[in-house]
This record gives C-alpha cells, sequence and structure tokens, in this order.
DNA sequence: GCAAGGTC
C-alpha cells in the first residue's frame, strides 16, 4: 500500500480523485480521521489529511543550567543527567559585560526574570500537537511500502511534511519515502508531481523551523519579560512577537500622527437649492476658504439671497470598473466594511467553506483558473437562491468574462461559491457573508458601472455655486454588487439661464481633520503591505491585540498599555517593533533553504541579537513596571469622583468576581458605581465622559452582537430615569368620565419601563416602555390612536414614540425605518420574534446536518 | 501562562 500525506483533508481527499484509476475513491475512516481509498495502475493506495502543523516546538520540561555542567536535567531520583543539546548550546548561555548572576540549577520552566538570559539559549523540543492524526498516520505508515509526502509547496508545507516524516519514521524507519510538489489540485498538475517524485527538501524544511524556533524564541522571552516587569496577576499577559509587535507599532505611530496634529482653520459656504419640487445642496465654488476675511466678504454678499441663476449645466458619464475576484485579504476588507471583523470573517468563512458553500477561504490567488466552472456556478446559484436568480440569469446571457487581480498563483483558486446548498439554512452571519461572497462572484463576470454625474454652476448675488449629482443610469455589475454604493444624488433638470431658489445660506467654521485612525480592514491591508504575518495569520493577531488590551475599539485606538509596551520595546529592543526583522528573516530562511547557511548559524545569530539586548531590559525593569503600572490605571480610569475628585476606575470584585465602578482614594472615599452586567463596557473620553446632570461618569457599553450604548453610570441620575412622570392623560378614563394621568415608573424589582394609569385598577391602561434612554413627556397624544407621544434620548438621539405598541403607525414604521421602530416592539412583541428565529435557526441547522450527512454518505 | 504558522 502507498500512503499519501497531505496538508489538510481537501487536500487528499482532491487528490485521491484526481489520482484514482477508475470511479471515486472510497470514503474511510481510520480512528474518526477521513482517510481514502483508491487503486492507482491497480495497487492500492490511500491518502490522509493532516491539520497543518502536527508537531509545535516549545522548551524542554526539567532542563536546567549548571556554571560548571551546562544544560542538565534530573531524573525522578534526582540523578543529575547531562542534558542531550545540540553542540551550538554548550557554551556558557548568556555573555554579559556583568559576570551571571545567577545561583546554579536554572529552572527555564519557571517564569523569572533570572532565568530569561538561559531562556535565550534553551535548547527547543518538538512536542505532538495533533495527537489523534500523529496515531492514524502511525496507524497507516506501518502497514504502507512506501510513502509520500504531499503537503503545500511552500516553506511551511515542507516543514509540515518533514515534521510528518519524522513521525513516520518512529514506526517504520525504512519506509522509502518521497515528495510529490504540486502548485494547484488539478489533474495536470498532480498527475505530473507523482509521476516525477524527489526528495523531501531538507534544507527548505530547515529554513521554516528556523522561523519556528526564532519566532518562540523572541516571543517568549519578550513576552515573559514583559509580563513580568509588573506582573498584574494570572490572566494578564502582556505579550510580544514578530508579527504582533510591529502591528500595534503601526497603530500606535498613527495614533500619535494624529495628537501630533495640527488642525488648520477652513470656512465653508454652503445652503440649499430648490425648484418647485426638488430641493438640493448647493456649495460656494470654493470649497475651502482658508482665509476668513475673504469667506466673510463672500458670504456677506450672498447671505440674504433668495434665487441663483443657472449659468452652466455640464454632464458627464464615468465608468466604475467591476472588482476582482476576492482573496483572503480583500475579502477581509470587504467584510470588515460591512461591519465583520477580519477574525470573524475567517471564522464564519470557515463554516461556509466546510459545509460546502464556499471555496477553500485561505487563497492569495485573485485569477479564476481556467479550470473553474464558472456558468456550473452561476447555474447554481441562480436555482438555491431566488434573490439572485434575475442576476443570475443575466449574467449567464452575457460573454461572463471574468476579471482579473494583480496576484496570480495557483495553489487555490479566489474565493468563489460554489452554487451548492440551500442559503436559506445559514444563519445571520453566515448569510451576510455569504451573499458578499456570492455577489462578489456575479459581479466579476459582470459589466462596468456607468455613472453620470452632474454638474450645475449657479450664480447667486454674484458669487460662483455649484451642485453635483451622482446617478448611476447604467448599473452593470452594481446590479449584483451593491457594497460601498453612494446612494443617487438626483438634480432636477435645468437648463441655463433657468432661475431657481436659494435659502439657508451659511458660513461654516470647519478645521482639517488628522489622519484616520485605522479600521481593522484597512489594518489587515497594512499588514499585508508590509509584509507582516500571512494570510492565514493576521486576522488571529489583530484579535489579539485586543484580547491583551493592547487595542480597543473600531476604528482601532491603542491603550495606554500599548503605548507603553511600544515605547518600552522601541527603546530596548527596537529589532522586535519593526516589519525589518520579518524582512530579515526572511532572508536568512532563504539563505538556509539554498543550503548556504545552516539553521544552527541562523538561529544562534537571533539567539544572539536578542540576549545582547537583554541586560539593557533587565537593567530597566523597574522603571518599565512602573510604565505599565501607569498605563493599566489610566486604561482602568473612567472619570473623576465627583465626591473627592481623585480618579474613578473599573474594579474587579474580589468576592463575585463582577465588575464594578470604584474611586482610587476608598477606603477615605466611599463612592462606588455599579457596572451593568453581561455588556462590555468602555469609558468615554473627555465631555462625553462626563454626566452634565450629576457629574457622575458615563460609559460605553456593548452588548453581545447589538448596538452600543452610551449611559451614566449613576441608577439614580435623571438621565437614567425620570421616575413619575406624567405623560399624558388617561383616554379610556376620559371616555368614561373620569380623569387618569398616564405616569411612567420604573420597577423595583426588574429595572423595567412602564406607562400605568393612575385609575389602572379601572381601566386597565398601561404601556411597555424601552429600557433605556431618558425620557420627556411632549403633551402631544397620536393621530392615530390617542396614546400619548414621547421623546426617548438613544445613543443615536431624541426618538419620538407613540408609546402604544399596538398602534397602527407602527406597522409603518417598521417598514420605514428599520431598525429603529424595531427596537419599539413590545417585551411580548419581541418575544414572539425572538421565538420564531430561534425556531427558524433550530430548524436550518437541523437542515444542515442533514445535508450534510446525506451528502457525505452519498460520497 | 509565551509566538507564528498551519488547519479542524
Amino acid at each position: 500500500m502507498k500512503l499519501v500525506i497531505a496538508e489538510k483533508n481537501i487536500a487528499a481527499q482532491k487528490i485521491a480523485q484526481l489520482l484514482s484509476d477508475a470511479g471515486k475513491p472510497k470514503n474511510d475512516k481510520v480512528y474518526n480521521t477521513a482517510v481514502y481509498r483508491f487503486t492507482v495502475d491497480g495497487e492500492e493506495w490511500v491518502s490522509m489529511g493532516l491539520a497543518g502543523h502536527i508537531l509545535a516546538p516549545d522548551f524542554p520540561d526539567e532542563i536546567l543550567f549548571d556554571e560548571k555542567q551546562g544544560w542538565y536535567s534530573l531524573t525522578e531520583d534526582g540523578e543529575v543527567l547531562p542534558a542531550d543539546v545540540p553542540d551550538g548550546l554548550a557554551r556558557p548561555p548568556y555573555e554579559s559585560k556583568r559576570r551571571p548572576f545567577l545561583p546554579n540549577g536554572i529552572n527555564i520552566k519557571g517564569w523569572k526574570v533570572e532565568s530569561l538570559p538561559y531562556l535565550t539559549w534553551s535548547p527547543i523540543i518538538k512536542n505532538p500537537a495533533e495527537r489523534e492524526i500523529i496515531r492514524v498516520l502511525k496507524n497507516l505508515a506501518k502497514k504502507s511500502d512506501s510513502v509520500i509526502i504531499a503537503t503545500d509547496f511552500d516553506r511551511e508545507g515542507e516543514l509540515i511534511g518533514a515534521d510528518a516524516l519524522s513521525m513516520v519514521r518512529e514506526v517504520a524507519p525504512d519506509v522509502p519515502a518521497s515528495r510529490a510538489r504540486y502548485s494547484a489540485l488539478i489533474k495536470a498538475e498532480v498527475t505530473a508531481a507523482f509521476d516525477n517524485l524527489v526528495e523531501l527538501d531538507e534544507n527548505l524544511a530547515d529554513a521554516g523551523e528556523s522561523r519556528q524556533y526564532i519566532d518562540l524564541i523572541w516571543g517568549a522571552v519578550l513576552t515573559r519579560y514583559l509580563t513580568l516587569a509588573k506582573f498584574g496577576g494570572f490572566g494578564n499577559v502582556r505579550s510580544a512577537g514578530r508579527v504582533q509587535t510591529p502591528t500595534l507599532a503601526l497603530v500606535v505611530e498613527r495614533e500619535r500622527e494624529r495628537r501630533a496634529f495640527v488642525p488648520e482653520d477652513y470656512w465653508q459656504i454652503r445652503g440649499m437649492g430648490a425648484t418647485a419640487d426638488s430641493e438640493f445642496k448647493i456649495s460656494h465654488k470654493t470649497p475651502r476658504f482658508t482665509d476668513k476675511a475673504a469667506a466673510e466678504d463672500a458670504f456677506s454678499h450672498v447671505e440674504h439671497a433668495t434665487t441663483g441663476t443657472i449659468v452652466e449645466v455640464s454632464k458627464r458619464s464615468r465608468k466604475q470598473q467591476p472588482p476582482v475576484p476576492f482573496n483572503t485579504t480583500s475579502l477581509q476588507a470587504a467584510a470588515a466594511a460591512e461591519g465583520i471583523s477580519p477574525a470573524r470573517t475567517m471564522r464564519i468563512a470557515e463554516s461556509l467553506y466546510m459545509s460546502g458553500f464556499i471555496s477553500y477561504p485561505r487563497v492569495d490567488n485573485t485569477v479564476y483558473p481556467r479550470s473553474l466552472d464558472l456558468e456550473g456556478i452561476v447555474k447554481g446559484l441562480s436555482s438555491g437562491s431566488p434573490a439572485l436568480a434575475p442576476v443570475c440569469k443575466k449574467v449567464l446571457a452575457g460573454p461572463m468574462k471574468p476579471t482579473r487581480g494583480k496576484t496570480e498563483t495557483t495553489d487555490h483558486p479566489p474565493i468563489h461559491p460554489t452554487g451548492q446548498g440551500d442559503p436559506e439554512t445559514l444563519d445571520g452571519g453566515q448569510k451576510k457573508l455569504y451573499n458578499l461572497i456570492a455577489r462578489r462572484f456575479l459581479a466579476t463576470l459582470m459589466g462596468p458601472a456607468t455613472i453620470e454625474n452632474t454638474k450645475l454652476s449657479i450664480d447667486v448675488a454674484g458669487e460662483p455655486f455649484t451642485a453635483t449629482g451622482d446617478v448611476l443610469v447604467d448599473p452593470g455589475f452594481r446590479e449584483a454588487y451593491p457594497y460601498g454604493l453612494k446612494r443617487d444624488e438626483q438634480l432636477p433638470a435645468l437648463a441655463q439661464g433657468d432661475v431657481i431658489d436659494v435659502h439657508d445660506i451659511k458660513l461654516e467654521a470647519k478645521q482639517t481633520e488628522p489622519p484616520a485612525r485605522y479600521s481593522q480592514g484597512k489594518l489587515v491591508q497594512e499588514m499585508e503591505k508590509r509584509g507582516l504575518g500571512t494570510k492565514s495569520t493576521r486576522a488571529s493577531i489583530i484579535e489579539r491585540l485586543y484580547t491583551v488590551r493592547y487595542l480597543k475599539n473600531d476604528p482601532i485606538e491603542p491603550s495606554q498599555l500599548g503605548m507603553a509596551i511600544i515605547d518600552a520595546l522601541h527603546e530596548f529592543a527596537p529589532r522586535i517593533t519593526t516589519p525589518e526583522m520579518t524582512a530579515e528573516l526572511d532572508a536568512d530562511m532563504t539563505r538556509v533553504a539554498e543550503g548556504k547557511d545552516t539553521q544552527e548559524h541562523v538561529v544562534d545569530h537571533s539567539r544572539a541579537l536578542l540576549a545582547g539586548m537583554l541586560d539593557a531590559l533587565i537593567e530597566h525593569k523597574d522603571d518599565l513596571g512602573e510604565a505599565i503600572s501607569d498605563a493599566v490605571t489610566a486604561d482602568a480610569k473612567v472619570g473623576e469622583c465627583p465626591k473627592c475628585g481623585k480618579d474613578l476606575v473599573m474594579k474587579t470584585s474580589a468576592k463575585t468576581r463582577g465588575s464594578f465602578i470604584g474611586c482610587m482614594g476608598w477606603p477615605d472615599c466611599d463612592v462606588t458605581y455599579p457596572v451593568p452586567s453581561g455588556v462590555k463596557v468602555s469609558p468615554l473620553e473627555g465631555e462625553a465622559g462626563v454626566c452634565p446632570e450629576c457629574g457622575a461618569p458615563r460609559i460605553k457599553c456593548q452588548p453581545f452582537r447589538s448596538k452600543a450604548y452610551e449611559q451614566c453610570v449613576n441608577p439614580k441620575c435623571p438621565t437614567n430615569f425620570e421616575p413619575d412622570l406624567k405623560v399624558g392623560e388617561c383616554k379610556v378614563c376620559a371616555e368614561a368620565g373620569r380623569h387618569g394621568d398616564l405616569i411612567a415608573h420604573k420597577s423595583e424589582k426588574s429595572g423595567k419601563r412602564f406607562i400605568r394609569c393612575t385609575n389602572y385598577e379601572e381601566c386597565q391602561v398601561s404601556y411597555p416602555l424601552p429600557a433605556r434612554g431618558k425620557l420627556q413627556a411632549t403633551g402631544e397624544t397620536c393621530p392615530e390612536c390617542g396614546a400619548p407621544i414621547v421623546v426617548v434620548e438613544t445613543a443615536r438621539g431624541p426618538w419620538r414614540i407613540c408609546v402604544n405598541m399596538e398602534c397602527p403607525s407602527k406597522e409603518k414604521k417598521t417598514t420605514s425605518r428599520g431598525r429603529g421602530a424595531a427596537g419599539s416592539k413590545t417585551s411580548a412583541a419581541k418575544k414572539t420574534t425572538a421565538k420564531k428565529t430561534t425556531a427558524k435557526k433550530t430548524a436550518a441547522k437541523k437542515t444542515t446536518t442533514k445535508k450534510t450527512t446525506a451528502k457525505k454518505s452519498a460520497e
């Protein structure tokens, strides 16, 4: 039997399909792992997929260092054994200007600043990371008479293959092994690769392993150092790494630019133009006046103007080209613009890929291979998604010339829908991403959009004004792909000499804006541009920076802690803070791969560079600890104590582990505030962070998967609730000839807010209220149902509602205002909706599972 | 308790 070892399951499956003599390969399982059995020229073959790297590098357990005997380990009875370490590490571990100050017997497993120099020079072992896969691999290897490594054709692939082979060698030391190198999972490539088997490239694998070692050594040493400089308790690791630290530095650098930015004043003159049946924006031909006097002079001419004359009408049409196919980075950027973070995009994409909706999601390629059945996919989409059917029909009728991106690789096709599966079974996030991918795919097969731009030149009291409007005259690809499309701005049909009304002309003082913060999508693109990380790692690295609290918010801001970390590393270990470390590492690895340098030399050189920085780092440990401590306190600050003026900070209760806000003046000052549970809370900065009503801090609350809101932390503050506010009079009571007032209440127990009539016993009139937002009475009643109208101050501004949830006006609002009105549903109505959604989801899940199972057994 | 790289 021949054993084919691929990097991942899909590759193992594809290879089996492409090499199999006749008919489909047989799906089989060895201990729950999928393997594929087939025959080649009558010979029995089996292929299996790994799960990427199956071994993980780590520092050995229980290895110690002694000045005289070097590295050693202790047996269980305490016997000293020389450790099996590579020659290069037999040297004194730490070439410091000082003599090593440590006692003998340093254990590198303990997190101690004193052991960091030894960690820098520690040997590295590789531990099994995928025990199940290794078990299957060994099981099959024992039964095989030859083994073919068919992992991806790149540096990491070669390393993954070499690691797999080392596991095979443990059970089959003499089995012949060879390597198949294919760069695309298509018949011609794969058969050619298996017809021309080569040897595993040990140098290339060594290069990959050097990368692993250097990343681990630098990452572990600096992470331990930062964590220990000011230990913040377990769960408060301050990490550093070759990719994450330069990425953080990008964000910090942008923030510094913003802070150093000096805004410049400018002035704008803008107003409204109107014809009998339409209104449009007009602005002075000089878009920005930098001279205040000139702006005021121009404004004085038009301030009281009521009419303007059209001087010229010009029309220009421009074409917008359809987008190029998605690779990982462009998908992440497009999804980020739709509010899905890169990390979440990858989690959802993985699930869509695993259930057969989309192609493999980790790709650099942006050119569809010739072998891809574009027409078949469009047909599949057409029958699977009713919403896409009309546009699919158009695509099928057209010439279907796909666009091409700049990056052409042959490993996988660009990310595209498979045309399989029923999109109705997907959940919210999946559906959103699937639609983006499906619509992008269709757009790449369509023609350009044509936008007609109309420009009006208008004379207003001798001053030149303009108005512009963009109208999509031929949607082209936009019919499939509306993402990021600006709304039409239609100007009325006007001709030279026509006179229009003008009004509301204003002189506005403005200031230039600092450079924008990175969005998560932009940061992923910037990382790619600078060679930081790979398509598979960038999203998770950004996410990591959020979990260690170096970053916050979106657009991305660095925390004080993040800035302190960059400052410290910039001063004492600058190499880790720039993309150059990655560039130099790449150059080193190329030399190792070419056989011009060795793993030992390259890794030792890197160890020496790190060791050279340790002296200064250790010397300044306490300074850094203080800086981190100050930064953490500053990050926790939510405001100033209204009672004693000291800082109010987020604290964690030792007893309940819940969060609360407390005064730094404790125990002298006892001011505390509760913090809503189940939401992510962050302080608001500047004026927004202080409640104008009561002086307590205002905070931003981010509930899981719903809109963030802001509120004052003081539960007794009038901004949280106006108790016993009269919002109107009871209509039912009035009809019955008595008087009843409608009063707003808040339940002490549940915290729910509602309106109830003072004669509730008799009329039973009560209305629910939204859970948050300051309430104002208007004195008005709803024209549709006669219930009172109130204003609720929400995060998105004031919101007028009729308190009667059964009011007929609600239906209209739901359609016209979308989310805003949806929030006005009664809790009962909400419950029904929630139930429906859950039921739908459960049904959807069941269907998906059924389908997948059905599909699997069919294969 | 550390990184970054694969992929589940």
